[in-house]
DNA sequence: CGGGTTTTGTCAACCGGTTGCCATCATTTG
DNA sequence: CAAATGATGGCAACCGGTTGACAAAACCCG
């Protein structure tokens, strides 16, 4: 706790400089190597290389450290070895909560590595993703991408750069993450037969979505399975505005349950429809998918396929952290399950009407 | 579009260096020096300074710069300057949606003006609060604390260092932007005047919350304006579980509107008081604070005092760039205003018992 | 047409680390 | 006790830009 000894009594030549140079962080490893009386790449081994130096002018070093309170430049790091401890993270849209825990789970283990997150959102548009891509990729060792919405193509050309893992969506020959539907849809289609339904409505998402199709695969696939059928609507945009305005369609089309490509057309969808007089779960039962943040605020609270967002966005820096410290640079997809939440939002059609 | 002419016929002497030299961006103003004939300072200056150089030059170097594919190195750039081009926001907890508009209001206006967003989490712990702060001041030009959890003293030893701006919190000779509950709340209250409540509680947040303490003062004057009773109760944790216990105490109060610290306490209070088979408004009114993703998906939907977050950050952001581009550095506190956002949670007691 | 002013480009130092190579010194061993 | 071996620290080049100082060239004017 020693006042750093600030040179007062060195003569103000020269003016006030840039900022204050007294609490500033700007001790440099010459500085550490003047006080300790050894050459600055001595200090920077010291620091870095763990056994290259003597115990003793490392402790010598240490000290001097401390006292100046050093820290690294890390930019002047980044320049020789082109690390910089950082990775790039871009979603499709910040305003959709689906995207919270994917952020969370990323970021907790990136700083829990010691890694610095960046973000970015490419409001959907795959040529403002593309842009921001370009530009972090400059900055950062590693990039994940959630949802992406550009093409294959220009993802493997990012990837070809440095190591990308793709969240959400399969791309041939990069690493990926994505949630396995099949077992949460055919948990939830199953529970619809149980409960006597007969015909189920998928509400699809953005045509450009991957995943909205796989869920719709999966819809046919589980239908088929029991024996129902299905049939599939479109949506407008995959938002609580974009659920309700759905609700006309659902309605003709004489499904008696509807799974919805994600939580927030199912919300919507059962905004308008509890508006029109139609009683969740008895006259129509609504699925969602994700399970997002206040999924389970509504009246009846949301069924709901939960994707594991947060484990995603976790397992894809940790991917990304094995791809960068060398410990095997697997390619393929990784599957994190899904599971049905069951909540009162879907079950047994009521005879009545 | 023309390839740029990769130098396939040079021989691999040296072998594969470390990764592929392809298309990698890694084109220096060096390079585009000797393809334009000129120095590499000239090249610095033409793509910096706007008209350092001649027209002709400034030409001659920007088709080869295009030709390259040139991007500058951010870190070469940030070494001798100290300018990254990036900055800070540093959240008290990423889970809570409160931040989430802040988050997007700050990253939109970063990139908008060409501005990288690094993100952080303190997990609400004053320690990693601080630790992520240091870390964080040593890549970026500025930061932003959202509802930070440590004391004056530390934010204004960072602000001494670096521009800090400081939300949903006031702390003298930092640039601060703060909601102003006044309006907020005196709508709020008078609301429930209006439909006759004589006896209002809140449910306040942490004890170290700033703003928790603002919006028990601003229930207390508005209360006293109106002739109402306020008394405050205590909750354990700012969520929707916090909010459920809460409960017990609330109908205890004997006060028949309820105003929480935030929206989170609000839904948890609501659920609970529901299941107990308590009606909502006709039994007690329920007001949140802050107007968060999902507030108006609960039956009936929260009536709650909006905070205009997304703008928080948006405010934010742009103080810090304003700050770094000198014009003016202001540190006063930016009000945002609040309003009253009449949803179906409050309204008029029923005389029935 | 000469001298003065302005424009334009070059040189070289610098930002703060990292790292290959070599010199030195200590230690071990025959 | 000398030679071999290994541990340790120093030197200097390098990463890719920026920038102050200065020289060369271009332009201006009377």
């Amino acid at each position: 706790m020693t006042e750093p000894q600030t040179p007062d009594t060195a003569p103000s030549t020269g003016s006030v400089k840039k900022h204050a140079r007294d609490g500033k962080s700007n001790a440099t490893i010459y500085d550490i190597a003047k006080m300790a009386g050894v050459n600055a790449s001595t200090v920077s081994r010291a620091l870095s290389k763990p056994g290259r130096v003597s115990s003793k002018t490392q402790k010598l070093i240490e000290d001097a450290a401390a006292e100046l309170n050093y820290q690294v430049n890390p930019f002047a790091r980044a320049l020789p070895t082109g690390k910089t401890n950082t990775f790039g993270l871009i979603v499709a849209d910040i305003t959709n909560p689906t995207f919270f825990d994917i952020i969370r789970g990323a970021e907790t283990t990136a700083t829990g590595r010691d890694y610095t997150l960046v973000l970015a959102e490419s409001a959907e548009s795959s040529a403002t993703e593309l842009t921001a891509a370009r530009r972090l990729m400059a900055t950062v060792d590693g990039l994940i991408l959630a949802s992406p919405r550009m093409d294959d193509d220009n993802i493997r050309a990012l990837a070809r750069d440095k190591p990308v893992v793709v969240i959400n969506r399969e791309v041939e020959g990069v690493p990926c993450v994505v949630p396995d539907v099949n077992k949460g849809i055919s948990e939830a289609v199953r529970s619809l037969a149980a409960n006597g339904h007969t015909k189920v409505a998928y509400v699809a998402g953005p045509p450009q979505s991957w995943m909205s199709e796989r869920r719709w695969e999966g819809v046919q696939a589980a239908c088929d399975w029991s024996r129902l059928k299905a049939v599939r609507l479109e949506s407008t945009k995959p938002t609580v505005d974009g659920g309700r305005k759905t609700a006309r369609d659902v309605r003709a089309s004489g499904a008696t349950a509807v799974l919805t490509y994600n939580d927030l057309l199912a919300i919507g969808l059962m905004q308008e429809l509890q508006a029109a007089g139609v009683v969740v779960p008895d006259h129509i039962s609504i699925i969602g998918f994700d399970d997002i943040f206040g999924a389970d605020f509504t009246t009846p609270p949301l069924t709901t396929v939960r994707s594991p967002l947060g484990e995603c966005g976790e397992a894809a820096a940790k991917r990304l952290l094995d791809f960068l410290h060398g410990s095997g640079a697997q390619t393929g997809t990784l599957s994190v399950e899904t599971e049905l939440v069951l909540r009162g939002s879907s079950g047994r059609i009521l005879p009545a009407k």
